[in-house]
Parts: C-alpha cells; structure tokens; sequence
DNA sequence: ACTCATATCGCAAACGATTTCAATGATTCC
DNA sequence: GGAATCATTGAAATCGTTTGCGATATGAGT
C-alpha cells in the first residue's frame, strides 16, 4: 500500500504553504514566477497527481459529464467509443446513463447532479424541454447531440438533417427513381421529423409525385416495419426506392423488400442514414447518408468542456454546429 | 441553489452524535436499537443522502466500478446496457474504459486505481497475467467477463465455448454437413481458442474430415476474411457450412458466399456465436450459438459487488461460472 | 456494595484539497 | 519620506463523512 503523495508533501518539498500549493495548480494569477518555478519542480519530481475526490468535495464538481444515451444502437455506442476516449485524455470522465425510452430530462439531469456530476451530453430523449435552460444556473450544463432542441438556447451539434435527407432524394432521382416511400420513426424526434421535412422538399424540388401511402411514421417496432413494406411493395405502382430514417431501419427494410422476393437494388433501391459501422459490411452494403459521427462526437464533448472550464457569459449563446451531410453510395442504390 | 442535508442535520434532528448516525448508516452492530430507529427515522424524514465524495474520500473507494471492453462491438455495447442498468438500480457507476487493441492489464488497473475505483470487469484484454491478483490485496478486484484467465484464481463467467462450437458442429452434422470450415479469431483469446477446441472434439466426433485448409485463425480483418472464404469456396471440394467465432465475424463471411454466387444456406450453411442484435434481424437471420449475454452480464456484475461488499477470504476462491451455450436456429442453416 | 466486562455513544481528529482573510513586502505617488 | 496601492503568501476554516479512543451506563459476578 503506498502512501500518496499530497500538497502537504508537496508543500514542504518546495518550501511553501499548502495554499501556494493549490493556487499554482489552478492557475491563480499572483504567483511570483520563481516560486511557481519551485512548486512546479517539486509537482514533477514528487511525481504528485491532485486528489479528485477531496478537490470535487469542496468545489462541488467533478471532472465527470454524463452521457445520456441508448448504448445498444450502434450509432450512440460508436459515438460513445469516441467520446469517452477523447475524455480520457483530457483527464475527465464519462458516465453513460443508458435510456431507451423517453425519461424526463430534468429528473436525469437531477439524478446527474446529485452525483455532483458537472454536465451532460444528450443524443435521446424526445426533446429538450426548457427545463435544461434552468439548470445552467445550478452549473450543470447541458449540450444537444444528435438532437436538435426546439425554442432553446441550449448548445447542440447536429447535420442538417433535412439536407441529408434532399442528397438521398437527389441520388436516386439520378439513378432514375420516381415513386420513392419514406420510412421516417416518430416525429416528435426533431432528427426524424427534419429528415421527413428534407423529404418533402425534394419530393417538391424534383416535381415527384407526393404518395400519402408511401409514407410510414409509427412506432418502430420490426413487425410495423415489415408489414408496411411488404405492402406498398404488393401495390400495382409500387415504389422503386425506398428511404429510411436509420441504418437500423434500412436493414430491416433489405429484409422486407427481399422476402417479397424483390432485389436490391435492382427491383426496390434503399438508403438509410447514420451510416455505422455495419452498414459497410459487404454483407450489407447500405447506401446511406453520414452523419460524421466522429466530428459530430467531437465538437459535443469539446463544447462542453469548453463551457465547463470557462463558464458562459449571460449573453453569448454559443451558436448551434450543423454538420454537412454525405452521400455514401454502396450496393443498395 | 438547495442546501444540502448533511449527517449532523440529521444528528441534531436525531439528537444524537454525527458519529451514531454514521454507524447506523454502516450497520454497525452496537447500536441500541431504539436510538437506530430514531435516526433512520430523521434520515427519512428529512430526506437524507450521504455524499458520496465525502465517504470516498475517507473510505479510500468508491461505488465505482470498470468496465473494460470495445464499446463500439454490438456484443459488448449490448452487454454494457445490462450492467449500467443493473449498477444504477443498486447506487453504483460504471465506468467504461474503452480498448480496442490489447492494453496491459495491469496499466489500465492502475488508471482506475488512481481514481480510486473498487473494481473492474474485463471483456477484452488479451489474457488474465497474474498480476491482477496481487491487486486484490490493494482492495481493487477484478472479475472476468466471457474471458477466461488461465492459470488464475480470479472470478470469472464464460460460457461453455467448447461445448458451444460442438453444438454448432452438431447442428450442421445432422443437416447433412461433413465439410466444415472454421473461421476462427486469433488463438490468444480464450474465447476464440475455445471454440476451435470444441470444433476439433465435434470434428472427432461425428468422424468429419479434419482439412487444415479449412482453417483461418488470422489477423480479422475483413479482406483477409473475405479472401480466405473465396479460396476455399473456390476448391473442387469445397466445404458446406462454415462456422464463424462471432456473429460480426459470419455476417462478413455471408459476404464472401453471396460474392462467390454461392446461396445460403442452399449451398453453403453459416452459423455464428453471440447473437448480437443484429443476427435477429430478419435480413440477417443468422443461425448463431448464443451467449446468455444478459445473463453473464448480470452474474459478473453480481459476483463484483458481492466480494466488493463481503470483501473475499483467503481461501475462498469464487467458483468460476460456466453458462451452457443454446443454439439458436434461423435462416442460415 | 464493589469490581469488571460489555454495550452504547460522543469528541475530535482525520481524509486532501480549496478559499477567505489578513499579513507582509515591494512599489508608486505626491 | 510617509501614505497608499498592489502583488504575493500563509494560517486557518471548510467541504461531509468515518473512526480511534475514551467516557458513561448497565448488568453480571462475587
């Protein structure tokens, strides 16, 4: 059991008092240069790392920020992978609270602070009501990924969903598809509700003829899934194309569409979006459109660190990132 | 910004000495039973959490435990949601540190050492050295999660992975098999070496013909999957089923049949292990031999708060824990 | 009644940092 | 040259628990 090493040993090593100690940890400005020196010296020759948990204890924050996410959908633990690798490097922690279905934001947000956590990072729940807003005063802040909040000013980074969802139109409009059906998942989910809107304008751009009937937006579950395609794929004009709102669901599309004993993408094109990372597998194929999952993961993270570390004046919002989308064309189209 | 309600509001409310209200929390024994009434009533009453950080600090750990995996693999982001879930329900954290690659156990102990976690559960990481044993004495425990250490006294659960591959053989003996091929991960991972294991005891077996060429045991990248797949897929007597040692792995090899114009499972049968997810999907449809992800993931789960709380005797080791494996059968086979 | 063991509990010192307050020394200004 | 200012540091309190030690009370044993 080796003893720790403390600002106390610290300290004395440097001929200093414990205060002098911490001030130059923090960066406190009026430090005479060489007695920094000397702190900074005993610092590495001690080899001395800070304690979190007593500093965490008397500031009343860590250096941890919760992710709130569904960690089973491949696109939330892929962003994951990054997010959490990139924490560690900056020395902070991450702490996954996995959700599914749609939870109370505030309730999470509480159940985060309660563990003295400083912020979260946000890529589920239905939509961010405004009771996020409030919390920044408490210091517990909050950024969007993935997900667009409405009416907030709460930071967000997202892609442009609904242009992603015109490059999907546009593609297959070149490939020669007219009558294309749009599986979108619940619209109270603003990424799926933009892809629609996305939808409707190219549908609009490109002079396509607007189907009610080749529009799907229930709940997601396989069942609804398949019997939705297999039958607009027995209608006399069915659809050639077929977008949807997910890599996920534009699998279980590729399912619908082969056991109606259709091809892909000869008889029936698909596209889904998100682009993870089974979607590259040959056995799959999927065109789809990409969400940089990477950069998106990374500029969440950075701006809440940002916000963390600097705090946030009362009036400079920080501007809400919108990624561009990019078409990645496979076998399916 | 609420006050918090500390163990001497409780005291007072109590009147009792912080110190009383502490043990009651703790369960020491010599408390007289009225006066533990009357403080688990103030606790109540007055809604009383203790702060963690501050116990931590004292106490040297936390209700914090590691979880060491490739988060971004289906298998374990799937098996992550159970444990978070599960550690939430019973007040602990976890902690995902993320490793793709092979990382020195030991290290990443220490990494979790320092920040004063109390244990961790390990996915990945090549194989179990001895030196996570000594870390037991440091109050840090490890336990093993479908990896088996050898040769070591640590707590693990698994399933049977050799029992697993003959079940698989088996299924594909009784369709009609008798050339099987084995796409295999690389022998280091117990899991991997198991399964090869249990593919030569069912080669044995059923008297299939052992055919060295029928074995990859390579680096898993995806083109050195799909060029061993069209080799032997391209032979005179070319194998009927292959079985792959993880579901990621068989949907690649899926790939390589369909891209050889080959059908299945009309003329080639693939079975993988795991059953991610994904293999449910109807599109995918794999016949996979399952791993009772939940299952294990609770138990690992279990045993580390178990020996965490209990803390572990000298001589009494944890029997390892061998889950059975099921085959589950869809459209591959 | 007088030990003595045994419950039961409170005091005060930890744990390892930050932060307020005041003291010091140096510098500047008139 | 004395007052005022400002940079620089240390002493001590604090964060919210746990815990070692000692004090008291209670009851058993003789």
């Amino acid at each position: 059991m080796k003893k720790r090493v403390t600002v106390k040993d610290v300290a004395r090593y440097a001929n200093v008092s414990p205060s002098t100690v911490s001030r130059v940890l923090n960066g406190y400005p009026f430090i005479k240069e060489s007695t920094r020196q000397k702190v900074e010296r005993a610092i590495r020759e001690l080899n001395f790392e800070p304690d979190e948990l007593a500093r965490s204890l008397i500031t009343r924050k860590t250096k941890t920020f919760g992710l709130v996410v569904d960690i089973s959908n491949p696109f939330f633990s892929e962003t994951a992978k990054v997010i959490i690798n990139r924490a560690r490097e900056r020395n902070y922690d991450i702490l996954i609270y996995d959700t599914s279905d749609d939870e109370d934001m505030e309730q999470i947000a509480r159940f985060l602070i309660n563990k003295n956590i400083s912020g979260m990072i946000v890529g589920t729940v239905e939509r961010a009501d405004r009771s996020c807003e409030k919390l920044a005063d408490e210091g517990f802040h909050v950024v969007f990924f993935n997900r667009k909040p409405d009416n907030s000013k709460l930071f967000s980074v997202t892609i442009d969903n609904r242009k992603a969802s015109r490059l999907a139109v546009e593609h297959l409009v070149q490939k020669g598809h007219r009558r294309i059906a749009f599986v979108g998942g619940l619209f109270k989910y603003s990424t799926f509700f933009d892809r629609y809107l996305g939808f409707l304008d190219a549908v609009q751009e490109f002079g396509l003829h607007f189907d009610e009937e080749l529009l799907f937006s229930g709940k997601l579950t396989s069942e609804n899934i398949l019997r939705f395609v297999s039958d607009i794929l027995k209608k006399e004009n069915r659809p050639t194309a077929i977008i949807a709102a997910s890599d996920l669901l534009a699998i279980t599309v590729l399912s619908a569409v082969s056991s109606n004993g259709l091809k892909v993408p000869g008889d029936v094109a698909v596209v889904g979006f998100d682009n993870i990372d089974i979607s590259s597998n040959p056995y799959i194929g999927l065109t789809t459109v990409s969400q940089q999952k990477t950069k998106m993961a990374e500029i969440a993270l950075d701006q809440l660190m940002y916000i963390f570390e600097n705090g946030i004046g009362k009036d400079e919002l920080p501007e809400p990132v919108v990624l561009e989308p990019k078409l990645i064309v496979r076998n399916t189209t």
